[in-house]
DNA sequence: CAAATTACTTTTAAAACGCAAGCAATAAGT
DNA sequence: ACTTATTGCTTGCGTTTTAAAAGTAATTTG
């Protein structure tokens, strides 16, 4: 993983790890919106260049926050899925988009609203379930 | 504020104010060890730049984030406080300390493992308790 | 005036960018 | 079956932007 660390503070390391204007959207998009492969990534509104996409990738599969796999019948794109450790990044989002809800309600757009609604009704809950049906995602995860 | 938001993702927008190396260490300082000046901002282990944060500093207050004042019998030193919008950076913080605390165990400071261990007895007291106390910090707040 | 604090400026280094080439796996056309 | 695209990335290059370190300036206080 070979990060090197500011200090032994925890949030300090914690940017250490996500705190560049990236690696977050990218986790966004895998839990919010349920994309998968470097084009779907490169897609999103903030247009991302593909170099850095593919730098982000790469930290954060190194850095076993996501995993790379294929999906059988398709060779050619990559799938990223969260690791257990990537969807524990959830919570941390969830009070993101409440802080921009309250704090930037004016900017943010309709939809994400109707989110921060959702998750202030019982954000216990929310976090809960949606925990559970990323983990279902989990490459090779439910062993049924 | 003048802030060019990428896009209207309550995440991604958050990140525009907040997202970089720095912004958030300096509210960590003065939410967590009580910092005040430039001076103690500066002495934090992470060893930010006193350009960078001077840089900051300015970004936050312009973003209504901290407030610059002086205490009447120091004419020399500013003091930045936290505004109400800055105090609701808590619940992000907070649960950064609880990932880094879970995925980060080996490598953060025993006093900060006790912090989130006191987190996760109550977290919603903690988050309610702090939240008085840095609104009563809150300079000719609470008008008695 | 000396020491301390804060702000600003210059120089240097790093990160991000757009662009394009490369490559491998499919899919389509003939 | 044999090109010829097309898709899905990855990598490299030259440029621009941003951040950092160090130094300088300005201000205040004792």
């Amino acid at each position: 993983m070979e990060i090197n660390f500011r200090s032994t503070c925890p949030i300090s390391s914690a940017l250490d790890i996500v705190g560049d204007k990236w690696s977050l959207l990218i986790l966004r998009d895998i839990m919010f919106s349920g994309k998968k492969t470097f084009g779907e990534f490169a897609s999103s509104p903030e247009g991302i260049a593909t170099n850095i996409l593919s730098d982000r990738l790469g930290n954060l599969e190194k850095s076993g926050i996501i995993t790379k796999g294929k999906l059988p019948n398709n060779k050619k794109a990559n799938i990223y899925s969260l690791t257990e450790k990537g969807i524990t990044f959830l919570p941390i989002l969830v009070e993101v988009i409440l802080w921009s809800n309250k704090n930037l309600y004016a900017h943010i757009s309709e939809n994400t609203k109707n989110l921060a609604i959702t998750i202030m009704k019982d954000k216990k809950s929310f976090i809960e379930l949606m925990t559970d049906k990323l983990k279902n995602e989990i490459p090779n995860s439910p062993i049924n």
